[in-house]
Order: structure tokens, then sequence, then C-alpha cells
DNA sequence: CCTAAAACATGACTTTCGTCATGTTTTTAT
DNA sequence: ATAAAAACATGACGAAAGTCATGTTTTAGG
């Protein structure tokens, strides 16, 4: 877990497309959709699958746009969001390396994408045509099962997620998201946990159904409570069991 | 659509179990994982379900219980709810006939369930062991297929629900509820749209992520405003497209 | 290193919604 | 038909969170 390196260089905001390199190939064991699959099968899916890297300001896709590929993340954190018509926006879920587009559950009826894709830094993302995954996933009966179960968990995240919106207050909301951050893809470091990707308090806001300055308020809470420290470009959890239990409490 | 009856009969608490009856083969054809089976298949299928009846107060299977089986509403309306330590309760979703229980998406990777199921009246639910529907759907690539489209478009409408409790205002959720239950399962009638489920104030405010109390001032404005008539065993949507405009806006 | 932009912070005020209390209407069950 | 229970209704009040304004700190990029 927590593969991204956060390199902090010049970004590249025209994205480039190539066939996908060596490490790829070891990358596919973590992905859930493909690591079942035979090594004949994968020799087959290999060039099918095509590499593209995009940087902060581009979109892999926007809501609205027609579902043409099968995305999976190989390298950085990709942000899924849905926007009102007066510009407030949410973000579903942040997708790491190894995740698949699924946000974009519409790759699996054909219909358009119901959010859109944006990177949080520099990313490198495979794609895959989507009858060309169909074909791949009508051949192995458990591929499709492996598929099948991933989705029935994306469901039930999706579900806790309404729980959590439904019932529980923003500084609830934010411990629990903290929280869930820290335990699936923070690195353990000697003041605490620290999360591997850029986050700011807007980013957090969206994530929570809550606004900016509110969020605000509650960080200057959880940092004086010694719950938290820094800022976006270094946010460590310093007590992860309190955050939890403030989270459920 | 729109099969239930609600025959407000005497309610038996006791559940009964027996073969499915001749009826049962026609909703199969309404059933989307089931509908794509060939006849052969079907037929391979029908004596591996059960038909099992239950009443108002009774439950199907609650959070936490050992997933067995794989559940179809045959007749009525099931709520799946997930419930806090204090004991308020969310409801994530009302399942009509022909619906899979994937609230209950545990059945998919053997966890235990993450919600409630529970009758709003009496219902007539099938069930099948998860092992016997899981060795169907290995044989069958197309079956598997449909599961995965299912699965995509409950994921959707999970997300799309997300955004809504993430940045509506409580009248703007029920506003959106009423409208798709009304186009939904609505029964068109002379004076508008009824609602074919008994449904409360309280009822509805599970759903949205509200009291009572504010779901009651809500549905008073609403009926001011000439939008919706009637109370729980006679709930009417008089102006859909004044409603869905109100959500929206 | 230095500047502009972005992110963070805090206060004052308003809106939305929950809580508690009390009474009426509808539904259920005998 | 009738009593009890559940659902509906409304007001008063307070807590939670949004909005707007203003200032400080951090970050990005030359």
């Amino acid at each position: 877990m927590a593969l991204e390196r956060d390199p902090l260089s010049k970004r590249l905001n025209t994205s480039s497309s190539k066939r996908p390199d060596v490490s790829t190939d070891s990358l596919l064991d973590h992905v859930p959709l493909l690591s079942i699959l035979s090594a004949q099968d994968r020799q087959r899916i290999l060039p099918e699958l095509s590499e593209t890297r995009y940087g902060k300001d581009d979109f892999i896709f926007r809501e609205g746009d027609p579902t043409e590929y099968f995305h999976i993340v190989k390298e950085g954190t990709v942000k899924c969001v849905k926007s009102t018509a007066n510009g407030r926006e949410c973000t579903l879920k942040m997708l790491m390396p190894g995740d698949l587009f699924c946000c974009d559950a519409a790759a699996f009826d054909g219909g358009c994408h119901p959010g859109t894709a944006q990177p949080m830094g520099n990313v490198s993302i495979l794609r895959m045509h989507r009858k060309a995954y169909f074909d791949m996933l009508k051949r192995n009966p458990d591929a499709a099962m492996e598929v099948i179960k991933y989705l029935g968990n994306r469901l039930n995240e999706a579900q806790e997620k309404t729980k959590i919106l439904a019932l529980d207050r923003a500084d609830q909301r934010l411990a629990a998201l903290l929280a869930d951050f820290g335990a699936r893809n923070g690195i353990k470091e000697t003041q605490g946990i620290r999360l591997p990707m850029r986050l700011t308090r807007q980013d957090m806001a969206n994530m929570i159904g809550a606004t900016t300055e509110t969020v605000i308020r509650i960080m200057s809470r959880f940092k004086r409570a010694r719950l938290v420290s820094g800022t976006a470009n270094r946010l460590v959890i310093l007590n992860l069991q309190q955050l939890k239990a403030f989270a459920s409490g």
C-alpha cells in the first residue's frame, strides 16, 4: 500500500501516451481484477493496455463523457468528483495505485461517466478499451467473479459513507475520514502517520460534505487536542485511536 | 413495475417457507440476473429457490449476521437499513419486486451482512444458497456480466445519493426522494401519482438523513404548495415536475 | 531568495436543522 | 364501534454549520 512517492517535481500539463514499461507487469500483481489471470491471459492482455501520464490540471475524463475505456491507477492519486449547476462539488472517492475507476461504474453498462476523474498531482494511468476488457471477462469466469466482489465491496463502502453523511456531525465525519485515510494509505513515521498525498482543507471539505471554513475550524480543534498536525503538503495523524473513537462516539 | 398490491390484510408474524408456486417462474423473467438464463438452466435453478413470507415486524436478516443466502424480492417492499449505537438509523434502499438484496453486497464476498433487511408490510422473498448461486454464475458468463451491470448501476445510484446528502438541503433531498419514488414506483391516478407502499414521515426522514419533525414541517410546506397530499397509507404526488425542479434548484 | 497566489485562520452574523414539549388526527386491533 | 397506539402537526428554543469579511501563513515558481 501507499505506493505514491509524490515527487513534487515540475508538472507536465501535456499528457503523453506510450506502451507500458516493464514495471507495469509487477503492478498487475496488485490489481485485484488482473492478478487472477493466468500467465497466458496476461500476455494477451498486456498489449491491450496503454499508459498515459496526466498533470494536476488535466482531466482524465469528465462527467457526461461517453465511456470508452476502462482505467487503472498505476501511480499517483486520482479523485472522482460530481458537481452541481451552482459550482459546488463533492469528492466521491480517492483512487490509489491498483484501484480501478469504478466511480465510473458506467464502464460496465455502456452509459456516460457519472463523475469526473482528476489527478491530485502527477499520475500514471493504464487503460484498455471496454470491449477488450469485457471479452477478457467473458473468457475468465474467475476474473468476472473478482470484479463482482470488487464492486460489492465498493458498494458497501459507498453505503457506509451514506450512513455517516446521513447521521453524523461534520466533526465526526472528518474524524472518520482522517482515520480511514490513515489506516488505508498512511505512512508510519516517528511522530505519527503521514498521509501520502497533498490534501488541502478544501479537499477534505469536498469529501465530507462541508465548507472549507468548517473544516478549518474543526482541524484547528483537532490540532489543539493533539490529534493531527500540519497542513496540505504534510498532514500527520498523531492519534489514530482517539480519532476513531471520536468519529463513532 | 409497481407490482405491489399492498393487501392491508391481517399480518402473519410467523414466517412460513415453501416451494415457489407457478407464478415464480414468470417473476424470474423480470429479475435481471435470472432472465438471461437459458430455459434449461432455469429448470436447474428453480428447485434451488425457496420462498418465504415475512410480516411487518420480522427481520429477513440483521446487520452482522453471516451471509448464507442470496435473496430476491418476489412481492412487497423491503427496506435495507443501518443503525448506530445510539439508536438512530438510516434507510439505504427500498427494494421492490424483482430486486436483489445487494444492499447486502456481502453475499458476493462471503462477509457478514452490512445492513438489516426488514419488510415494509407482508412480503414474499425468494432465496438460494450462496454456493448454488455462485456455481450458476460461473457456468453462465452472461449472467455474471448481468450481475456486474446490476452492481455497477447500484453503485452509481449510491454515489448520486452521496452527492445529494453532501450538497443539498433537507427540503431538496426530500423533493428528490419523492420525485424518484414517484417516477420509479408510482401508480398513475386521476389526482396525481400514488406511491404504492405505506410510507410514514419517519420512513422518509430515515431515507434523507433528517429528523421526523423536519420532514413533517417540509411536507406541510409541500402540501400548502400543492406538490403532495395525504399521509402514510395514501401518499400522492400532485406535481412531479415542480418537485424535480425544486430538488435541483 | 523573493513575490504572487493559494491555503489557512478567525470573528461576526445568519440560516438550517435538531430537540423538547404539547396537542390533534389517523390508524390499528379488539 | 371504540379505545389505544401510532402518526401527524406546530411552536419555542438552541446547537450546528453556512456565509461574508479580513488578516496571516504557507507554497509555488521564477
